[in-house]
DNA sequence: TGTTGTGAATTCCTTCACAGCC
DNA sequence: GGCTGTGAAGGAATTCACAACA
């Protein structure tokens, strides 16, 4: 789900496996919010609820972290969040950067849940020159001149790549030669980074294409049912489909490079 | 990575394993691409190296599909985009509609990726009043009061989620009650939806934080090295620590509902 | 008693390596 | 000779199920 080219072999950083890594944001939230309702204890049950999985995965996930819970209570919440918190990185201020300050861009400068967390928006950086001065979310916005500048006076390790997919690997290697190790990149192009640098990317439309596929697979399961095999009817041996939407925006088959959102 | 509650044991389904229909449209965007430059076969080496991923891994892949390749040979580009379509039923046309019209909402209504692939924004749904009629994208936006029967009058199935979390579960009970089966999900929290109804969720601060996590570890690595092992220093028994962040926006500690954004 | 923590079993995914075919 | 397709091996993630223990 990471990772753009260097092809890291899903290290198991730390001995925490990836697949827990990525579910502690999740425990995390559903913590905090016990908190704030001053919640003193809860169970694997309960949390595995709230958190959308199962209790035997959060046990194990836990257990790796080390042994927070309490035979026949539970875990602490107050001292869990800190432990997740800090295994997480969160106990120290992370500035980033966004790249490409369109209508992606600005709904990320505005989105509250960056600063709650110990992120910290450090400067918008767009390549249109009209945009420069201009605040958005309280913050004006820089020109891609100052990138660099940007980076290092800020000590900016991490990146947010909001930009047409046709910038967004120009954009990568200047965040990188500045001095960014961890990307997150919105445009739907794969970025190809030095080893040492992490790449995470987030797809929209990939995630409807996987939606639609499953919404297919219903929709044909109601249909056959009986007999038989549900393979398809053998297509034409060369013949490329295209689209067939209705209505709509339209520039490009596949290119992209959308006015400014992530694929 | 997808659905709410619904503990579906990561069904195969028909056949093909979750992970190859993750990555399907991730050889499609690289067919596509290939497609437009005119290129007539790629093989597998190639096409692995432009989606981001090991040969074996894409081959075993499409070997879950067919046997679509000619050996010696590679792939015909325009055979493959067509049946990696049909496969994740891009050759239909699928109706979305995106609920909550703020920052987010306005740029997912933006993005042209959406009808290239199939997907035709349907309708545009807010709850603010005053948001009625104002076109986003070229397509009015109406209130939530009409969402059930826009949802039957278009026969949409698949719905985004773009509203503050405080709203989400409910839009989403009203989405799948009034037919939607697909949703995928910005807005931060765990989604319950009854059997047979997928979600998928995009969690920006999610991403961040898995970001942050290796951040650290490159960190870590670099002052260490040396002997011992990474243990860290065993911390304050119950005691919840906060962020430290600088500037930026609050808006509670992490019951988050945002103005508009993911988490 | 109630709940954690974890070995063992299982399932899923990836990678290897090579037979089969063009 | 080159490249696909795939069994088989290896590894990672999940789940089971129960011993340990407050």
């Amino acid at each position: 789900m990471a990772t753009g080219r260097t092809h890291r072999p899903a290290t198991r950083s730390r001995g925490i496996p990836e697949a827990t890594v990525a579910r502690l944001p999740l425990y995390l939230r559903a913590l905090t919010a016990l908190s704030e309702r001053s919640v003193p204890t809860v169970s694997s049950e309960e949390l595995a609820a709230a958190a959308g999985v199962n209790s035997a995965k959060l046990r194990k996930d836990f257990s790796y972290l080390g042994s927070y819970g309490t035979r026949g209570v539970g875990y602490d919440v107050e001292y869990l969040v800190y432990q997740i918190s800090r295994e997480l990185g969160l106990t120290q201020d992370w500035p980033v950067v966004i790249v490409g300050i369109g209508n992606l861009g600005a709904a990320l400068a505005n989105y509250g849940g960056f600063a709650s967390r110990g992120f910290r928006v450090a400067a918008l950086i767009d390549a249109d020159p009209s945009m420069a001065g201009k605040p958005v979310a309280g913050i004006p916005v820089q020109h891609t001149d100052e990138l660099e500048e940007i980076i290092r006076e800020n000590g900016v390790s991490i990146g947010v790549i909001a930009t047409p997919a046709g910038a967004a690997q120009q954009v990568c290697d200047r965040l990188v030669a500045a001095g960014v190790s961890s990307i997150l990149n919105f445009a739907p192009t794969v970025l190809s980074v030095p080893e040492g640098v992490d790449v995470r990317k987030v797809d929209l439309s990939i995630e409807l294409q996987i939606l639609a596929f499953h919404e297919q697979r219903k929709a044909g399961e109601e249909a056959a049912g009986e007999g038989a095999d549900t393979t398809p009817p053998a297509a034409p041996p060369a013949a490329a489909v295209r689209r067939r939407a209705g209505g709509g925006t339209e520039q490009g088959p596949d290119g992209d490079v959308p006015a400014v959102m992530p694929a």
